[in-house]
DNA sequence: TCAGCGGACGAGCTTACGTCA
DNA sequence: TTTGACGTAAGCTCGTCCGCT
């Protein structure tokens, strides 16, 4: 980690956030403006104990570089043996066209992943501290998070959808049960009215109330 | 060998801003 | 000075590719 990381995370970090879950658009041009009032000082907190991480741990999964860029062990020997500040594709292999994997280290996924909790979204000054930090790009920043927003969205809707499915089935089955309570009720309504005894009772039921009918009418005469 | 993960990118859209008539 | 049209830049989502585990 180069020292100069450090200080200019330690500078951006009384640079302000400005938008809650909020995309800022123009965020550019709007960090001159909004930064002077809105602070967040989340990222100071994050940013020192990944940093601290990433210096108390060089030998996991990571490569510190001489001129201080550094990289997974895994890909170190394909990703950053080249110039780093050619051009945003520069994980492509210019010699054979083939285009090389960038991988993060835990370390810098965790990182991520905590400013994401944080604020899905990141202006422009964030993502720069952000690549500073971790010794990305803030192209690479932009994509992890545009990426990860994606991705986060996609598992939303598959859990959505299993809570949908889980509910339709519930609610089918219930249905199933009311049409066999219903179709029982009918059969048994049926069954009764058809019934010798329940002919009887019908007939003798008319019959008391007729009868009480006419005693009513003959106490008003 | 294959599937899944995840970094990268292009297309297309939206929005904010600057310029000019 | 104000206003509407237009160009540009930046960011977003979506879909896809493809290297890596």
């Amino acid at each position: 980690m180069e020292d100069g990381v450090v200080c200019d995370t330690t500078l951006a970090l009384s640079i302000g956030y400005y938008g809650d879950h909020v995309a800022p658009k123009r965020a550019k041009k709007d960090d001159n403006k909004k930064s002077v009032t809105c602070l967040d000082l989340s990222l100071n907190t994050h940013g020192e104990e990944a940093i601290d991480d990433m210096e108390n741990d060089n030998g996991e999964g990571m490569v510190i570089y001489e001129d201080g860029k550094q990289s997974s062990k895994n890909s170190s020997d394909t990703n950053k043996d080249d110039d780093d500040d050619d051009d945003d594709n520069d994980n492509v292999n210019n010699t054979n066209g083939v285009r090389k994997k960038l991988m993060l280290t835990k370390e810098q996924t965790k990182f991520l992943e905590e400013r994401f909790k944080c604020h899905p979204t990141i202006n422009t000054t964030q993502k720069q501290v952000i690549a500073a930090s971790l010794n990305l790009k803030p192209r690479q920043v932009e994509v992890w998070f545009q990426n990860r927003r994606a991705r986060r969205k996609l598992k939303q809707v598959e859990v959505d959808y299993k809570l949908m499915k889980k509910c339709c089935d519930s609610l089918s089955e219930e249905n199933r049960r009311l049409k066999r309570e219903l179709q029982e009720l009918r059969s048994l309504k049926f069954n009764q009215q058809t019934s010798p005894l329940f002919m009887q009772l019908s007939k003798a039921s008319k019959r008391i109330s007729s009868t009480e009918k006419f005693l009513r009418n003959k106490e008003k005469t």
